[in-house]
DNA sequence: TTCACTGCAAATGATTTGCAAAGCA
DNA sequence: TGCTTTGCAAATCATTTGCAGTGAA
């Protein structure tokens, strides 16, 4: 078996078939370790290595990998949506000088954050709610 | 003095002169409790209240504002920015079904999240980098 | 063959911008 | 008067959608 059985698997997994587009897309962004793409850096990406595809495909893909749980989506400053390869819970840098994002490693205070997170309890919540997810963005600025 | 002096006297604070839809915007914003509101909530609002303003000044004050810190910006969900009229710190319940967002009151674990993050210290952060802000959003959906 | 999928271009929604006219100091 | 502000319409940006053509099972 090939180096793309283990993508072809998640694909069909997820409900999606392995189309050339779907599958090259896959191996840009599950390829390379840990990835924070947008559509735009995702479609850049794509040309440059002679993926044939187009815009309307990559946000198409972007979204029904993140619906079948291999990209988590990230979104932080209302212009453009990220989506992170690193689907386990965490949370982000925003670094709001360039509008770049970058996970927030394990081995900070984020897990400090969990343990706050963790403490929330229902009763804490407004009435009629339950709680869905807690994102914590960690906004950054050139130092002095 | 009128009931407009504070007003006034906050905008030319923030280096505005009062104009006329400065200060009826700003009326509406500030004359009524906390709130939390979109370029286009708050133009409708003004057109219920009569009020002779452009969609573009709207947007354009909402940002003088913003910059005079009497107002701050929430950014979640990469759709509309909404302007939040209380400029202390503190958070948001964001309500996945309807898109609203509220404050976190300060007697739930608003101060629980606090105490985390006054625990980050500097050396936590990527070199080269300060700290600008940490939000926190606390994602609800519709209980079961 | 039959739907799922893709590409293109047009539509959308939020926001910004250019610029002439109107308003404040 | 002189510099701000405003309004309108056009421009942008990110994203979505309609639909005819293409491809996978």
């Amino acid at each position: 078996m090939g180096p793309d059985s283990k993508i072809v698997e998640d694909l069909r997994a997820a409900g999606l078939r392995p189309t050339r587009q779907r599958l090259a897309l896959a191996r840009l962004l599950f390829g390379h370790g840990n990835q924070h793409v947008t559509a735009e850096t995702l479609f850049e990406r794509a040309q440059l290595a002679g993926i044939k595809v187009s815009l309307a495909t990559v946000y198409n893909t972007l979204h029904q990998f993140t619906d079948g749980g291999l990209l988590r989506r990230v979104m932080v400053g209302s212009l453009r949506s990220y989506f992170d390869t690193n689907v386990t819970d965490h949370h982000h840098f925003f670094f709001e000088d360039t509008g770049e994002i970058a996970d927030i490693p394990p081995d900070k205070f984020n897990w400090q954050i969990n343990q706050t997170i963790n403490g929330i309890s229902p009763s804490g919540l407004p009435v009629g709610t339950a709680l869905s997810r807690i994102d914590v963005v960690v906004r950054l600025r050139a130092a002095d």
